[in-house]
DNA sequence: TACTGGATGTCAGCAGCTGTCATCACCTAG
DNA sequence: CTAGGTGATGACAGCTGCTGACATCCAGTA
């Protein structure tokens, strides 16, 4: 393995996951994983920010995807329904790939330093899908309000379809959960 | 100041929020910190799991409130009325210091660490809160939902309340955000 | 006075993370 | 074919957050 081979990235994600599944994302160090990898422990943190940020990559570009299908949504539609749209056209990158998702899932189960990470970066996705539907002329505190319930309907749909091995469709699952949401919030006075 | 002076702990917190405050988050140190207190580092660590904790301290017995809150609230409450009269219990705790409220804020808004931090605690409030709906009989996924919600609206609420000196009440912008939300989800298909 | 318990100090050490500079592979112009 | 440029990687030093282990100190109590 000399110097030079390629996908740097992907050999340190995939170094990071197993390291962390094997031995506990605290016992695992950097530079464990960079060895794996073939490459140093200087060159991990040219990729990645941060120890946590390597199981996190890729946000970016789902964010984009969310923020694309809110602005495709059609002006008719409500802000709430705008977000469900976004998150529907989403689901499918997740249905690809159900088992690394569940790998990942339970590596941060187990670690809360990992848990705020995700936490962050599910705010900072309400915060990109808030601005989304802001540029549609929808006004605050309506954009974030729906951009939050979004966000809490999609990660109670994606905990129960990677939890429960029957459920077959996400989509069913993020409109059943916004269902619910409604319910629970009519009819109070 | 000899060893023994009393409070400790209070002397960390203030010490460590002046210095976030005069010199940003990453460039206070622990040492500079537990010195401005008369105390050393090791110290420091004896009162808080790490840096960011020193200013979230106190989270747990607010919590307790919350849940004693929903606790109390009558049988024939819904689950997302129990929460909201649990977010009015707990106002007067934020009202009563409302500049320390702001000086957190900013401190917190300037550093993402904190912000990791902040979600973290705002997740684990939700969580007990739900764990207490469901003492009451709510059943999932009603009980997670309705805690998620309480939490966002009085997120949203306390910021406004933050950063408009015209606001008195939180109290009421509580209720307006839970209103703001019900009129969001309701009138979906 | 002696003893005990809890709070604090001291010291050593690991691991995460960063700045800096050297080194290497590849590309392109001449 | 060679010289230089460019971007990726390595090597090294250093700071800081955080922890374990053990010593030390103060306050109360028998």
């Amino acid at each position: 393995m000399s110097r030079w081979e390629p996908n740097a990235r992907g050999r340190l994600e995939q170094a990071a996951l197993e390291l962390y599944r094997e031995r506990g994302f605290d016992q695992a160090t950097v530079a464990e994983i960079a060895e794996r990898a073939g490459l140093t422990e200087r060159t991990f943190f040219r990729y990645f920010a941060d120890k946590r940020e390597v199981l996190f990559w890729g946000q970016g570009a789902l964010t984009e995807l969310y923020v694309g299908a809110i602005a495709a949504a059609p002006d008719s539609a409500a802000p709430v329904d705008a977000v469900a749209a976004a998150l529907e056209a989403a689901a499918p990158v997740f249905q690809e790939r159900r088992e690394l998702g569940r790998q990942r899932q339970s590596v941060i189960a187990a670690n809360p330093g990992l848990q705020e990470r995700e936490l962050l970066k599910r705010a900072s996705l309400a915060s990109a899908m808030a601005d989304a539907l802001r540029k549609r002329g929808v006004t605050e505190p309506a954009a974030s309000l729906a951009a939050e319930v979004g966000v809490i309907a999609f990660k109670t749909a994606y905990a129960r379809w990677l939890s429960d091995p029957d459920q077959q469709d996400l989509s069913r699952l993020i409109r059943e959960s916004l269902g619910e949401l409604e319910v629970m919030t009519a009819g109070r006075d």
